[in-house]
DNA sequence: TAGATTGTTAATCGATTAACAATC
DNA sequence: TAGATTGTTAATCGATTAACAATC
């Protein structure tokens, strides 16, 4: 079964509502709830959950434990899987911190950092450890998954370190675009980028009216 | 005009890399070079480009300094456009830190927080403001975008008393969907939900192989 | 039953890519 | 000229939405 990337966004926000909605006592929920609160439409929230194979027989909601339980079955694996924080500056610090607080398959198991005041402490719950110990980490502890937060000038060389270690997936916060092997899953994301895109449509909304 | 918003998120990328070219003496580049750098297909940045309503005369590649003077004549606005940065934790000080560096039409002149020990201080280079003063302060300092920083339990009112404020764009990194008028355009970003489609493809690629 | 909801196909919309003419 | 490149239309691909049957 392969479903596609945004289809895989929006069962993680389900999830993320849905596990909010168990802490009001609720126990099912319409797809034009759970599209309200997300702003899609009813329609893509019952096709997203089609396309997972499920269905309910019931015409009363979604019974929302199921629902996480099916979502969790699509993105979770049974082990979990391993996260390296690379670069512990204030972006860094923010996603593993961001993190810590959350129950999750994903954990946070080491972080990197070349400055020797970070090195060999605990950041933010998690340890930080040299880059240079990378190559070694990454096996030790089967890190697959690396968030890059790296300054831009380190992230092409770390980068490489990071696929030559054996990473699987990257996600990307540097304003770098990364070149590297396709067997190496990369996810970019760039603030700078967002924040012109909301200045464009701000001044595009601006003129028109 | 009205381009489509996977062009702007790109233009802005173009920008990016452009603007490093110049530091390196480089005058001209080709749509190959650009796409290369950023993964794309030639015949895309060609397209941005032509939807730009830009074209050159050369066949030796595009002027380096007239593609980001139009890039520029698309996304920016002529006296600049003015950012706050709402909610001064690790994520919005990263943010901030991050914006400080680059000259940019897009100024960050305004934190808030409501942690009295940040309050009326300088951090990250900009004044950071109690955030009673949003209502006064955005129409004083003519801020029409803000960036929103704040713990998901905060994020629903601050977003509400932003729109009332008047603000004209939000880019939302809490991870609580905001539901606000469609007269304030509105970016979300979750970082829960990109580490975890990261961590779906890794899943995947490995099941496959 | 009537009304509301789910499940699913077909149609639409939007974005990317293929193909190719024009030009240096 | 030959080869490389740009500019642009048409075709393709992928994602969303409209429409509606089925069911509680």
């Amino acid at each position: 079964m392969k479903l596609p990337g945004k289809t895989i966004e929006r069962l993680s926000q389900y999830r993320r509502i849905l596990l909010n909605c168990l802490n009001t006592g609720k126990t099912h929920i319409y797809s034009h709830e759970l599209a309200e609160i997300l702003g899609l439409t009813a329609v893509q929230v019952r096709r997203d959950i089609m396309l997972m194979g499920y269905s309910t027989s019931q015409k009363k909601g979604y019974d929302i434990h199921e629902l996480i339980d099916v979502i969790g079955s699509i993105l979770d694996t049974r082990k979990g899987q391993n996260v390296a924080v690379v670069g512990v500056g204030n972006l860094g610090r923010a996603i593993t911190g961001y993190f810590m607080g959350k129950r999750s398959k994903l954990n946070i198991v080491a972080t990197f950092d070349t400055d020797p005041s970070k090195v060999n402490r605990v950041i933010a719950g998690v340890n930080c450890y040299p880059v240079q110990q990378f190559d070694e980490l990454i096996k030790d502890l089967n890190i697959s998954i690396a968030i890059l937060t790296v300054p831009p000038d380190h992230a092409a060389s770390v980068a490489e370190s990071l696929v030559i270690s054996g990473i699987k997936g990257i996600l990307n916060f540097t304003s770098v675009s990364l070149n590297i092997s396709s067997h190496v899953y990369l996810e970019e994301y760039d603030m700078i980028t967002s924040i012109e895109k909301v200045a464009y449509f701000v001044k595009k909304n601006n003129s028109v009216l």
